[in-house]
DNA sequence: CAGGCTTTGTGAAAACTTGCACGAGCCTCC
DNA sequence: GGAGGCTCGTGCAAGTTTTCACAAAGCCTG
């Protein structure tokens, strides 16, 4: 095998855990913390500390032994890793309910993904404004893309639409979608769909709290039964 | 070992992906399918079709060999293990934009999570009405949950006051949380917590992005390179 | 009712993730 | 400048999840 492949990869784990760490690191430093041990951060995380020496050092040996990690240089390089060197413009598909909340909250711009633009089919909401954004036909979907050289769309549209608002976006250029409909995304190989899915949490849930209902009346029912099982 | 434990556990993997079968099959349904195979679910549901298999054969040997799976009857097997044969009142904490857009969107109480109540802190947002429920102050909270045997809390509060909503909650009897904070909650064993974080899944995206600009650039530098590195 | 076709259910292998345990490096204090 | 104490980095074992691959079982056709 050569030297280094494109580089070394971070496992999926690792990476979905990145964006924690450094929200706490970054508060951390607000509070005028300046160093902090794996075992410190494992707390705050609510993960175990092997698992966080484990996650940073992918990243590199960052630490000092006998000390701990540097936050400041923590969050220099778990933000490089992420990418969160310069920002980028998400696109949002979708204007109703969801789509308006997610504009309207500022929680896009505040963080590095400033919103180039909402488009919607309906004439109806084209040309509303809002989270201070003018909502534009889909039709500018391709303009609004390639302007502001958008790669990440945003899917707030009802499910019926939202495979044909993926097709949309892949196909004006975007590689990285975010889809809150319910529905699975068939998108080609070299784009990267993740699914938030209010239905499928809630449902999770409701999982664990008929798991918890069934074992209590188990309870009842045999008497007696030491383990807890819950989940933290 | 006693014949059965509480029941069976199912891996957690195969949990997170029920719904997203139930979905599936309950979309189905109503177009007019009774029979799917494995392979025809694993298409839609976009996973290998022996995990469908392995996923369903948790709930029970409930498919026919050469023939597939009766639709409804999984439904209802589904269902049935997700808890879903009744519904679940959720309680809603904070007010705000996040508050509001997850009351006023009605996907809540279709899917069988009806809203049994919205809290706030601040006198300005309570007794306004959002989504047709009124909010209501937070020292309402106890007497929510228990008029609605609530088991299920959402927060939707700033960060800042997330730990202490959910200490709330869980002083109210609850023993779920559907978190959308950017925060870690800690919370007594027993009590379930999700998080939803938009921010954690930009940045997920925005890391995959980058990793393709370095590929692109690399790919350039050093010429040649076959893999292509997806995620679909 | 036998043979062929299909699709399930599931052992077993492979891949990935987590957690432990300990050597290695750094700092402080004597 | 050596001893002691702390904390990182990591090999290795354990646990979990995914995938393969195939026997078992049902259906259909002739």
């Amino acid at each position: 095998m050569p030297p280094h492949r494109t580089k070394r990869r971070i496992p999926d784990a690792t990476v979905s855990r990145l964006p924690i760490y450094l929200q706490i690191l970054t508060a951390q430093l607000e509070v005028g913390v300046s160093n902090m041990s794996s075992e410190e951060l494992a707390g705050l995380a609510g993960v175990n500390a092997a698992k966080v020496r484990k996650d940073l050092s992918y990243l590199g040996s960052y630490g000092t032994r006998g000390v701990g990690y540097e936050v400041q240089y923590l969050v220099y390089q778990i933000r490089h890793e992420l990418g969160l060197e310069h920002d980028w413009h998400v696109v949002i598909v979708g204007a109703g309910n969801l789509g308006q909340a997610l504009a309207g909250y500022g929680g896009f711009a505040d963080r590095g993904y400033p919103v180039a633009g909402i488009v919607d089919v309906s004439p109806d909401k084209v040309d509303t404004v809002v989270g201070g954004v003018r909502v534009r036909p889909l039709d500018d979907l391709h303009q609004i893309v390639s302007a502001k050289n958008v790669s990440i769309g945003v899917i707030a549209t009802p499910s019926e639409a939202a495979q044909e608002a993926a097709d949309l976006l892949v196909r004006a250029g975007v590689t990285s979608i975010l889809n809150f409909a319910s529905v699975v995304l068939s998108v080609p190989l070299g784009v990267t769909v993740r699914k938030v899915d209010l239905a499928v949490e809630l449902q999770i849930l409701s999982y664990h709290e008929q798991r918890r209902a069934a074992a209590a009346t188990g309870l009842r029912a045999v008497s007696g039964e030491a383990g807890r099982g819950a989940s933290a």
